[in-house]
DNA sequence: TATGAATGAGACTTCATTCAT
DNA sequence: TATGAATGAAGTCTCATTCAT
């Protein structure tokens, strides 16, 4: 079996195909999260989702295609909003820009806290493409608002190292808030609070350049 | 059978057994650097090690028991070599003190990167204490240095918030830095440059205080 | 897994599956019986019963529940033998009664002694009430009979022990008349000399009171 | 491996393998009533026994020889028991041998009703023999007895038949008494009940001839 | 097109037994 | 003679996938 086959089959045509694919992937997700990627079988999928176990594999041709496609639907939507920020705030101060992202990134992972960790943590990257995916769209968008907010910036920076820096540094510390299984979720106050301070590592670091550093 | 057992069985008396017990260990984690968690498999194990599968069985209860000594022996030893870095820059300044311990992340990292990797992203926590730990430690002795550092340090610093900050920064931005399966190496003058940026940024935001910041 | 876990996973819905139900349930008593309980495995009753592993245990959760399955169709089938007996013989003489139970006992163990003594023997008792479901069964219709034909017992009986005693001396007595393995078969001449001593001793035991007996 | 090869290897010579042989037997007894016939293994048993799993099989070729071994010692307990009960009451009314002999039953049975049970239930008869044993010695001193005592007995009996279903009688009846796992213990009132009872069958059984019977 | 019965490779694990030390 | 490490056949069970209906 060729495990890289990871592409949907055939488009859905049809309305009701559409529903079905629709209910597939939801159950996906629900057993996902509920179970686990160890726990994650297709026939559990395919009852879940009110489906014979052919008909699942009619529109995904293997196990990995249909965990490829929620990874995929999860990701895109934590770009999409890192896209909505940017474009959103591109007239705004710099530190405002900086802020709305990392708070789009905060949404994203929060938006569904276990289905990241788990997509995140256990599902094996036979499609590192896809996650990367995130992480390289978060970074070339960040690359790109340094390049055009040069001016505002330290004279000697590195914007494609600083774009890398900061991707990571947001993300990591995002992933890292998440809550733990079995523990308590994490405060609104206590977001906002990591928001400032990541805004703040992130401004000192563009905007104080060795010289004024070597002053104070 | 219990999958929180994970305790080694018992402790190899003789010196046949300790060999075995090496060989088996050594083969696991060659299996697992060289096929992924989803193909690590006990008796895959046991052919390699050159071992019969009811040695392996003696020695580890169970598949989990075999996949947490060797996350085990790693957390354990980029511990220690933060522990070191630490204990041998005591007397340093504190720049010089971040530029060791990220320099020990660093060979910690890189000892071994693809096994890290795997440990990290494929290996179902089921012992999230080991990798956490690894974390964990990281994080205390920062708070032990900022806390013993003070004086160096901005007057207006939250040194909890900052202890994790950093640690999170400085973890992902080298594991980032792992080369991919099938990717070029990274070169020492590439880890050497991500090092400068990382003390920079790090020093930057110890450093500067809001009101030195409202200065520039 | 969970050993209590006896029940049928899923009813055959459709023809194909009875017949693969069947086929398993009939290589299973092949085989206990051919080779008792210590030979009996999944995979030689799959193998047996031309089907593959995983569709017994599409209907066999375990093979406790296979087991179990087997022991329940062979003392349901004793256990109706007796209900029979007593139904078509109700408005006869006591005696006639209890000649008919025995010999409903006796065809009952005799339909298939092999297997008898197996899952009498052999077969571990998770599952003790079905076991003792027929040994119950026999007792409380036994019981249901002495209370109906109270008038025609010696006055000083107990009628509840007398079913117990009664029950007991039968099915044992008859039990052990089964032939070993390697023994030549029962003939029926002997089989109903055993009925006969035994309604003997029933009949004598219901009928002669202590008083009585002091007389003779 | 021949399973029949059920004989000690060799006659322990010297005290110390008395000792051996005597601590493996007990470790055995005790891991068998303690988890079952099917958790029984030798190494448990080694191990319970401080002593080497090399060393139990030098005193027992094989597991069977093992169990075989724990069978004979239990089943001759019971048949001593009611030899000495014959013994004791040759010179005493046929009716008091009865109740002594019966008593004799209870005694050996409820001397170690588990396993007693495990014993007669879970161990496979491999050595039918002995099991047997105890069921033809028990049947065969009756025998002797009726023989003895014939001028006591109704004219018109058959004594191998009586031998033989007063023993089966009287084991099964006793046999049902044992307390299953998990049930209270059963009173020294209710057994001497269960005597009593037992008693009478059978003496009316071998007293009351078919001419006495029809006069009732 | 949908169904779900059937498949079977292969996973983990146990345990009676052997044999080098 | 005693030890206990090592063996490996064999057992139970899972699950991605196929294909006849």
């Amino acid at each position: 079996m060729d495990k890289l086959n990871v592409e949907l089959i055939k488009q859905p045509a049809q309305q009701r195909a559409k529903f079905t694919v629709n209910a597939i992937v939801e159950a996906s997700t629900h057993i996902l999260k509920e179970l686990g990627y160890e726990s994650f079988t297709t026939n559990k999928v395919a009852e879940r989702a009110g489906v014979s176990i052919g008909s699942l594999y009619q529109y995904f041709p293997s196990k990995e295609s249909l965990v490829a496609e929620i990874k995929r639907q999860h990701f895109t939507d934590i770009r999409q909003r890192l896209l909505d920020a940017y474009t959103q705030t591109a007239q705004l101060p710099l530190q405002t820009v900086i802020k709305q992202l990392i708070d789009a990134t905060i949404k994203g992972h929060f938006n569904d806290p276990q289905l990241h960790h788990i997509l995140s943590y256990q599902v094996p990257d036979l499609t590192v493409k896809e996650n990367n995916g995130a992480d390289n769209s978060a970074q070339m968008l960040l690359l790109k608002l340094l390049s055009e907010r040069y001016a505002e910036l330290r004279d000697d920076i590195d914007i494609a190292m600083a774009a890398r820096i900061i991707s990571q540094l947001v993300q990591q510390t995002v992933h890292d808030a998440l809550p733990k299984p079995a523990q308590p979720p994490v405060s609104q106050e206590q977001l906002e609070q990591l928001n400032r301070e990541l805004s703040r590592v992130i401004w000192v670091y563009l905007a104080v350049s060795d010289q004024q550093l070597a002053t104070l």
